[in-house]
DNA sequence: TATTGTTATACTCTATAACTATA
DNA sequence: TATAGTTATAGAGTATAACAATA
């Protein structure tokens, strides 16, 4: 499972590809950090913009283990950005919603990570960001929901 | 600074980034950790191919304070997988080299990772392929050195 | 018995502050 | 004094294993 030359310029996007994920994550990063979030805190209030999943459907979105979860959530919670409810219909299930000020923190973080990706973007001559925007669909598929999707998957 | 709507592209194609990246990541996180390395490990490696440098630059290229660089090489040169020697100009200065042994491991990582994203990257059309390159390479710059270039700078 | 979530424990990664050694 | 690196400490994030409560 060597060489494999059947299209000469994959070396190179591949490498574009590994650079190109960097910034963005480095955006993501930062932008999350200047609001005093990590990553993964950014990412759960991104489940949480539209749902109010059960523990485990968190650690599904996010491939975590359940006991890693819990962690994560304690301590959104602990900064009243996430709460937690028992479902009625089983008392097994953790509920776990955004707070309003959750729900906020959330929508300023997206809204500035967008801003500074646009900028990154503009650098991107015109003519081929349609062509990215259907490399990279073809790639991860469409989009789903609205606003940013913080997930590979 | 709210709607800018110069680009009517634009929104999607920072979603599809963002969800590219998370793709991108998310290989390059699982194929480490089937080697047992942490992705920050994987970096490490990574500049450590073709350079042996301060434990400072090491800081600096991966963005980290150099405490943070202390323990990180503490952990792989425990592991074999680099090593520590003081400079002979200025004895304040720690040089950091890969073993053969990390040299190897850097090299099999890079290559599953390369495999991995080429598998992915054979679902955009042909015809997209020229464009993407072009595109990522507006935003991150040119390749710099050889192989995988696991820093978003 | 099976599932949901938590707890106990351990390790990696990271930063800040204080320190040592060298320049 | 200034710089390179380490240590001490603390906290987030993660996993595995064992547990309690509920189904």
């Amino acid at each position: 499972m060597a060489a494999k030359p059947e299209s000469a310029g994959t070396p190179e996007l591949v490498d574009s590809l590994v650079q190109l994920s960097f910034a963005v994550q480095d955006v993501l990063a930062r932008v999350s950090a200047a609001y005093d979030l990590s990553l993964t805190q950014l990412r759960l209030l991104g489940i949480l913009r539209d749902r109010t999943p059960p523990m485990t459907a968190i650690a599904e979105h996010l491939g975590l283990d359940r006991s890693s979860v819990t962690g994560l959530v304690d301590r959104a919670e602990r900064r009243g950005l996430v709460s937690r409810a028992t479902s009625t219909q089983d008392a097994r299930v953790t509920i776990v919603s955004a707070t309003p000020r959750g729900l906020d923190v959330g929508r300023q973080v997206t809204a500035t990570v967008t801003a500074e990706i646009e900028t990154l973007v503009e650098r991107v001559p015109a003519r081929d960001r349609d062509g990215m925007v259907r490399a990279a669909m073809s790639v991860v598929g469409p989009r789903i929901g609205p606003g940013l999707a913080t997930t590979g998957r």
